[in-house]
Formats: structure tokens, C-alpha cells, sequence
DNA sequence: TTATTGTGTTGACGCACATCAAGGAAAAAT
DNA sequence: ATTTTTCCTTGATGTGCGTCAACACAATAA
């Protein structure tokens, strides 16, 4: 099956739905690093779809702290980021990326009666809320070490076609900080420890291997799993783009 | 408009679905603090009703530690819950409850192209995303006083109905340390500051009252708020039933 | 009545992690 | 090339919170 592609910006059009550029208002993003979209706080239904690079899912509170829910990658789609006035929410260009935001608000009232979309945005939401949900009781009950250690693990499945092997972190210490909700200076500390004990392997600050991957889930009690975020070949081909998947009928 | 009832259980169906009792089984359970409701791991699609009483949505690790991810209560819809094999889900009575289980499983193919349905569903979805995402954040970035008080006054905004204006928690220290990621004498310790200084008042280790609920917002960098939980007069009236909300056409 | 059990509080103590600060290395800017 | 900026690492230091233990109190059981 040939997608269609969109005759303004040559991208591949959302296949399980036919014609979704006339009822999506469609825009596309090149962020550079720490560039920001912000979530509405109006009923919209934006989607943004990571079409290139990494990018995080934020939250800060008053004071300026900030919180890292989620990190996302090629093809990786985020449905209905909501912000409130005191709580703002957005999503910030980790490396230089490309968004595909997709905008069903005038369309919404249709697609609500469209089973196909319905569907597959509740997949999206639920899948995420099931990541969002796991991430959180790491964040209550693993100590900083375990949550290190499923990060690098985390990381690495999701890098897994890169068959040399080497994970290439798209995040600053201060990014792992954010996501586990450390600091810094604490990540790059258990980082050299990690290192020490030779569960890691660094071959420059921001790219590592692990060589024994069960030893590593040894010292966790929780398997490292990234279901939603299963890798896929044509994510780490520079220049790709991707669409929503066709949802499984 | 006067709600159909149940011929066998005598409750209400659900307002949204005209005949949901032929499409779904429904099953209503009683109980005691303690007791659990095991998330299944297959595919199956079962929704939980808090009908009466309070149910905490828990998980845990393999060594024991456990996570509160919910605390729901009257008319709140757990939706999909899922476990996996290592990471069990459940949904575990505070005290004495009332649950009521729909399980979709074997008319999910049909209620796919039920559009009331599906936006109802990814209403409940998104909300309660909504809501694990806030509370991941301040897993991550409040310290366990900002957190007990968020929590206080979180549970006192679910109880306002209440006019006398007194929370009656249905958590121990426990219940309310593994919701917070803390421990329970932490939590204990913290309460006796927080009452030493005037910003909460124990009538007993249950009941309180919260005096002045601005001078609490003010020692937050987050204010405080409880959507999808908003209280409802009926909530506190022993025996009441409920029914998942008619949805906003 | 006296045990018993569950729950909450408080104290002593130690460690894990944050904070503050300094220095190095690489990248970007001039 | 030189300066500037950004990022990472490491050290010194303090404290927030967990752990272990003892005890009070209420509810239930024997």
C-alpha cells in the first residue's frame, strides 16, 4: 500500500485515516534544542507527532522546578497535552526535531463519530497512562540507583535496532535529572559508579553500551520493558519520517 | 429523566448506554478493608465503579514495595486497568466498598463502533492521565511536607460536600505514605508538625479540618485542585449508588 | 477482666541525596 | 587562536527522610 503523501509539506498522511489533512490543520516544527510547543489550555486536540530527534513531555511548577513526564521519539505520538494556568505542560526539543502537529479541534465533533480515530486515540491514551503510571511508582519507591539503572536500561531497548549496539542519549544529565527526579550531580555520580562496576560502559559522556543486560535487571526489581515504545528500524534513519499507525483492526 | 435499574441488582445502568447490562457482565462486589480486585493480564476490558467506600489503585515491585497510583472513591471510574506478569495492578478497599465491575471484554468488537461510548471511555482515559501525571510530578520534585500538605488539601477539597467542613480519611499513615512515596512515620512526623503549627487540626488520627486553606496553598509552588474528582452531594450519603456519568454530547 | 492485635506517635541513629563550590573538557562564538 | 559558554565530574558538607525500636492507645477477642 503506497501512503499518500501531503503535496505541501511531502509528508505521509495519518493512514488510518484517509483524508486527514482536510479535516486536521497540519503544521510542521524544526525545534533546536530546548525550543518549546506549548500545550493549550483551551479543549483543543492537538496531536504532535515526533517525526525526527527526541523530545520531553514537561511539566514545571511556580518556582520554576521542573518535571519530565515523558521522553518520545520517531513516530511516537502525543494525544491531548493539557496545561492549566498554574501548571503549564510542554513539549521541548531535546536535540534539534521535527513535530508534526496535527489539530482536530474544528474536527473533533466529527471524529467523534469516526470508530476508526476514536480508537486509536484511545490506544495513545491509554498506552501512555500505562507508561505515565509505571514511571510514577519508580519515581515513589525506586531509590536513585535502580532508577539510574532502569533509565539505561529503558534506553537501551528502545535503541536496540542500532545493532552496533551503542546507545546515543539525546538527554543531558540535568534531562536524566529531570526524568527521575534527581539532580545532576547525583545522576553523574551513580553513573561513575556504575561505571566502576562495569554494568555500563561510556564511550563519550552521552553514548554507552551495556554489556550483560540481565545483570543490569538483577539489580532492579521491576523488569525493563518499554512497551508503546518498541524501536523500530526506520527510526534511526536520519531524514525519516513517520505517520500514526495504522491501528489494529 | 429516571434511570433504568438493574432487575437483578437493583442499581443503576449506565445512562450513557441505554441497555448496557446485555453487553456487558456486570458483577457488584462487597469489600472489606483490605480486599482486592486483580487487574487481569490478558486483553480483556473491565471497568471498576467506586460505588461506596474507598479503593486505593495499587502496584507493586517484586520485593513488595508498593505504590498507590489512585485513590478513588464515590462514582469514580477505574477503566482498563492492566497488569503484567512482574508488575502486578490492583485495586485494593480502604474500608468497606462497594464495587462494581463491567467487563466489556466480550462485546468490545461491538462497542468499537459505539462513538458515545468510545468518548466516554477516552474521557475517563485522558482524565485520570491527567491526573498521574501531576501526581508523578510532585513524586518527583515536592519534598514529603509539600506533599502531605497537597495531599491534605486535595482530600479535603474531595470532601467539601461535607458543609461541617470535616475530612474523614478512609487511609491509614501507611495508605497515605505509599500514595506519597514516603513511609509512615514520616508521615506521622509530619502531621504533628503541620498541626504544631496551626495549618491543619486533628480531631482524632482521622478526622481534621483545615482552617485557613489559602495559608496551606501558599506553602506550595502548585496550587491545589482535584478535576475529575469534583465531590458530589450523594458521594456521602451511606448507600448511595452511582452510575458512570452521562456524557456531554 | 486480661490478652491480643492493629494503628499511631515519638526518639535515636545513619545513610542517601541535595546543595554549594571548584575545576576540566569540549563545543560554540568571537 | 582566543574567549566564552555549556556540560560533566568530583569534593566537602549538611540535612531530609528511612530504619529500627519502644511505647501509647483503641478495638476486638478470649
Amino acid at each position: 500500500m503506497e501512503a499518500e503523501l501531503c503535496f505541501a509539506c511531502n509528508r505521509r498522511l495519518c493512514t488510518f485515516l484517509p483524508n486527514i489533512h482536510p479535516v486536521s490543520e497540519r503544521a510542521v516544527f524544526s525545534l533546536a534544542r530546548g525550543e518549546r510547543l506549548d500545550a493549550c489550555q483551551d479543549g483543543c486536540l492537538k496531536f504532535w507527532i515526533v517525526e525526527k530527534g527526541w523530545a520531553a513531555i514537561c511539566t514545571s511548577f511556580a518556582d520554576g522546578r521542573r518535571q519530565i513526564t515523558g521522553l518520545e521519539t520517531g513516530g511516537d505520538t502525543i494525544c491531548g497535552l493539557v496545561a492549566t494556568p498554574d501548571a503549564p505542560s510542554w513539549l521541548e526539543a531535546l536535540d534539534d526535531c521535527v513535530i508534526c502537529q496535527l489539530d482536530f479541534s474544528r474536527a473533533a465533533r466529527d471524529l467523534q463519530g469516526n470508530p476508526k480515530f476514536m480508537m486509536e486515540v484511545f490506544r495513545l491514551t491509554h498506552q501512555r497512562l500505562e507508561n505515565v503510571s509505571i514511571h510514577l511508582s519508580t519515581l515513589g519507591r525506586l531509590d536513585s540507583t535502580e532508577r539510574v539503572i532502569l533509565f539505561l536500561g529503558q534506553m537501551a531497548l528502545r535503541f536496540r535496532p542500532t545493532l552496533d549496539g551503542i546507545v546515543r542519549l539525546p538527554t543531558s544529565r540535568e534531562d536524566i535529572a529531570d526524568y527521575l527526579g534527581l539532580n545532576a550531580e547525583t545522576v553523574s555520580r551513580i553513573l561513575t559508579r556504575l561505571k566502576k562496576q562495569r554494568l555500563v560502559k561510556f564511550l563519550s559522556p552521552t553514548e554507552y553500551t551495556i554489556p550483560d543486560m540481565a545483570a543490569l535487571e538483577r539489580r532492579l526489581p521491576v523488569p525493563i520493558d518499554v512497551v508503546g515504545h518498541e524501536p523500530r528500524m526506520d527510526r534511526f534513519v536520519a531524514g525519516q519520517e513517520f505517520a500514526l499507525k495504522e491501528m489494529g483492526a
